[in-house]
DNA sequence: TATGGTCAAAGGTCAAAGATAGTCAAACTT
DNA sequence: AAGTTTGACTATCTTTGACCTTTGACCATA
């Protein structure tokens, strides 16, 4: 194997095994491996991204620990919206709720979800911000993201 | 579980079981967990607030207690959670979290409405205001208002 | 038998120390 | 040039310890 990152990428996967879900400790990774700490997150941030199927979690402090959850990826629609946001710069709120309505007209969310969205990005929800689009954007990766896990 | 906190709670929560009440007390505790006393505080801070559905009360002197009182939910936990939102100025995002389970364990969201508002109030999801605390507190009184009108 | 003093047994508060993890840019490799 | 590795600095959560407050039991005195 020719870097270290792919022989933590695969020890990973070795743990993760059948299931869906692992806990590892960050620090004590990297010791295994005689690594830096924030190797780990690197491997984290380019392997076991949502791209890729995964979402990652973790926890500050004692008893800290960094989690991987293994999503299924059965569907395009959310991952396609991910890209397309990842690419734009901000997003208004009328483009906001069009993404929301059209996951809705999907399926993807139900009524009470797709307004829970529409309140959280609305004009009003973020008026106290400087640069709502771009939040909008962000907040909005992250909802996609966590509704990916299901 | 690794850290000694979350036992304690996980105990804590046992011997609660279906009650709505224990009493208990602070230095047996402690000397169980073999733990500074304080750290029975730290528990009950962040494991047992209001925000999580609990409310606690303490007897000093000889004989002295701590108590632990599981909230009650009717029509008016939503009402009241905005009441207190406008009083304050701003919100972290482990009240705001507290908030969503407590939410979710009185039935008045579903886990996939409660982890979309999580990831919507997530530090992660708001790292690129200046002013996050507030604007999450404004962000979780849209939503709120918007779960009311149904 | 009231009234008040004393003291030990609780519990409370807060800040410092400890334990993890995250970020980012520079250095290194291929 | 792109991907990898490291280390310094930061953020967050937990644990401990020193010092503070409240209560109740016991006792002394009027």
């Amino acid at each position: 194997m020719a870097n270290i990152s792919e022989e933590i990428e695969q020890f990973i996967l070795s743990v993760l095994g059948d299931s869906d879900e692992v806990t590892l400790s960050r620090s004590q990774l990297a010791d295994y491996f005689s690594v830096a700490p924030s190797q780990i997150n690197y491997v984290l941030r380019t392997r076991f991204n949502v791209c890729r199927g995964y979402i990652t979690g973790s926890k500050r402090g004692g008893g800290g620990n960094i989690s991987i959850v293994r999503i299924a990826v059965d569907d395009e629609l959310i991952p396609s919206i991910l890209r397309d946001l990842e690419d734009s710069k901000g997003l208004s709120q009328n483009k906001a709720c069009d993404i929301a309505d059209r996951l809705l007209r999907d399926s993807a969310l139900t009524e009470r979800e797709c307004g829970i969205i529409k309140a959280a990005l609305s004009d009003k929800a973020l008026a106290a911000s400087d640069n709502s689009a771009q939040l909008r954007r962000n907040i909005y990766g992250e909802i996609l993201t966590e509704l990916m896990r299901r």
